[in-house]
Parts: C-alpha cells; structure tokens; sequence
DNA sequence: AAATGTGAAGAGGTTCACAGCG
DNA sequence: CGCTGTGAACCTCTTCACATTT
C-alpha cells in the first residue's frame, strides 16, 4: 500500500467504526465520502480496490469485513510498547493521552537525562537514564520510539533508538533524522506547525492590506 | 508563496539560526541543502527565488537579510494570542511548551467543559466555561485557536472559535473541520499518526515473512 | 438503476539540465 | 569557474469519465 494512503485509510476506519456503532452493516464510497468529511467517493473507491476490498456494485461494501480489513493493514490488532525518550512536559502527555485513547499502546519505557527526572515513576514505570537506553528498550522489547527531547539531542537519541532495534519512531524534535537502518518516522513538529498558521495570517493580512 | 513550500521555509530559518550563530554571513544552497538535511539545493533555490530572495551567483546568499524575509514572511515578528479549548493533558502540555519554546506565542485565554477544571489557573490565566468562549476571545484579542477537546466536542468548538472571529486553527482531534468562515487549520492526530507507524511496522513484517 | 472498479487525463510539486551572471 | 535562477521533463497522486457488474 502506497504511503500517502495510510492516513486516509486510518480516516477509513475511524468512519466505519462510527457507521457500525449506528448500526449500519453496509456503505457506499459515496456515504463513507460524506462521513468523513474530506476525500473523495472517487478516492475512496481507489483505495479500498487497492486494498483488495470487496465491494458489490449496485450495493455498497459491507462495513465488518471491511473494518477488520482496514485494522489488520493499519496494525491495529497488535499490542505495540512504547519507549519514551525525554519526559518533560511532551513525553508525559503524550504518555497519558496515548495510553487513555487507545489501550493497543503500552509504555514500556521512559528515558531522560536530567537527574531530577531520572528514577521517578509514572503509571508505575521508572524513569530511567538515557545512558542505559539501549539495554533496557531490549529488554522492554520496544516496537516504537518517541522523541521528546530538545532539537539538539534528538539525533542521538534515534540513533541509540534505531541501534536497540527500534523501526518506528514518532520525532516531537525540529530535526530530520537520519539513520542507516530502515526506520519508520513521522515528525510533528508543534512549532512548525503553529509558524504554518502564522504564516498563513500574515499573508492574509497583507493581502488586506494591498487590496485597501 | 504556495502552502507546501512553507515548512520548507521554516526549516531554512531554523538552519540559517543556526549558521548565523555560528558566526557565518553568506551560505550557497548546496550548504543549506546540507544543513537542513533533507531538501535538494534545487528545491531550496527554488524556494528563495519564489520568495524573491537575492542570490550573488558564484557567491550564495547573504545570511542575515535571508533570515529577516523569512521570518518576516513565516510571521515570526509579531506576537500571537492563543486561545486553548480543551485543558486536558493535551492542552496543558501545549501550552507550557509553545511559552517556553517561543516567546512571541502567548496563551491568552483557556477553556473547558470541565467543572472540575474550570476556575483553576495556569500562569495566572483563568480556565473558563466555554460556553463563554465566543465573548472571552474576543476581549482576550486571541488570533489563534487550539482544539485540544474530544474529537465529538471539535467541529462545534471550531465553529465557536471561527464566529468569534480566529482565523487559524491548530486542531488535536481526528476530524476534519468544516468552516464556512476562511480559516487556516492544521491537523495534529498524534492517535493516527502512531497508527502510520504500526501500520509500516506490520507491512515490513509480513513482507519479512513472504521472503522467508 | 445504482454503485463499483479502472484506464486516461489532469494537477501539483519536485528534479533535471543548463543558461546566465558575478 | 562557481553558484544562482529557471524552463522543461518528470513523477506522483488525484479527479474524471465511463465501462462493468449486480
């Protein structure tokens, strides 16, 4: 599956678990379109035919076959551990929110390097030092890492991640890791995002301003 | 400027910063491209050229009047007032973040459902009721909203938010916003992104076992 | 008649190749 | 000669149009 799809798909799923909850059994490309909001029926339809989905024509698709289908792309049947890097404020919300909204995800380790930090717990979990990294996302046999650290460390905490075996990395650092073994990873970067906006704001508001 | 350019742009001016404070003066877009890490000296040329930005050939770039014009586009001069909707972890988290990470975004009004939650303080700043959201951040003078609520609570604190005349929105639920007021969004689905990453994990690892 | 599935056209953005300038 | 600036080729994903199936 392509990779521009796989948000969309998510989108995919997250519809039909609503349409199934409203008790519906069968959907269209059109309907599904409308309860997400955003794509396509067209798009739709080109997903759902590359995934191998069986929809019948004149019909719609059935929703539970498709739901499972979606779920077993998405990886949404495995239990997944997580391995935080860094828990000052990010790394410790991101745990909590995380872990309340989907039970699928487990932290499994949490890492910092401030000795202020280091030996608390959360959830029971003991903040560890990032000097003990490897070892213990090993031993915690980690899926996924998360980097919450500041810009400067965030290589090396990829590296070392990657270096324990990790291949699934989600970045809160403004920083384009690079890494030699083949890992997944998806970037959020919270002030990047809030420049787009002002970015977007001040271009508006330019545009006022030359058209008065 | 075209939107996709624009985390571009915001990569440029981090990496300028960074030579700037290094004490460098003039850089080509091949030393760019490198210091960004992942953006072509091509596409870098590009970029700046679009922007207008005044290139020596056989030279580079002057650093210094490059980082005014980007930060001057990217909106990095003015000051922001933010509106939070939603004080859960989320929110909290974001806000003591995007303080401390950059000064020119104030958080000038909270809000929750919450009885529990309202009434509190953080930083001095009162979380109130949204149902007085439309009145508060029009007296707070915000200019960006964020969506830290339950994807149910979303569309409608979009609308609140947007009718109280914010024009940027930074949204945490997975949901596709619909506004019929022209307002800038951007979508942060931490759950969805984390699903991209399990969803590559299962595709390495079922494509491991077709090998094997 | 209704809705899927899909080849072809289109759009948007990136890379190439090189002309142009300092 | 070095590096910018840019038209053209290219590529990737999305939309269109319609043949196809139930």
């Amino acid at each position: 599956m392509i990779d521009p799809a796989i948000p969309r798909l998510y989108a995919y799923h997250r519809a039909l678990r609503e349409a199934q909850a409203a008790g519906k059994s069968t959907i269209t490309s059109e309907g599904l379109a409308a309860l997400v909001g955003s794509i396509s029926s067209t798009q739709i339809r080109k997903d759902l035919s590359a995934l191998g989905a069986q929809g019948r024509r004149g019909r719609g698709y059935a929703i539970n076959p498709l739901v499972e289908q979606l779920a077993w792309v998405l990886g949404l049947e495995h239990d997944w551990r997580i391995a935080i890097v860094g828990f000052g404020y990010l790394g410790h919300a991101f745990a909590t929110f995380i872990t309340a909204r989907e039970a699928r995800f487990r932290i499994a380790a949490i890492f910092d390097r401030s000795p202020a930090v280091i030996g608390q717990r959360w959830e029971g979990i003991p903040v560890r030092d990032v000097a003990d990294l490897e070892a213990a996302v090993r031993e915690a046999d980690c899926n996924i890492g998360v980097i919450a650290v500041p810009a400067a460390a965030a290589q090396s905490s990829a590296q070392r991640l990657a270096a324990a075996g990790v291949r699934a990395i989600l970045n809160f650092a403004p920083t384009a890791l690079r890494l030699r073994e083949p890992v997944a990873v998806r970037n959020i970067d919270l002030a990047g995002e809030m420049s787009i906006l002002t970015s977007w704001l001040t271009a508006a508001e330019s545009s006022r301003e030359a058209r008065a």
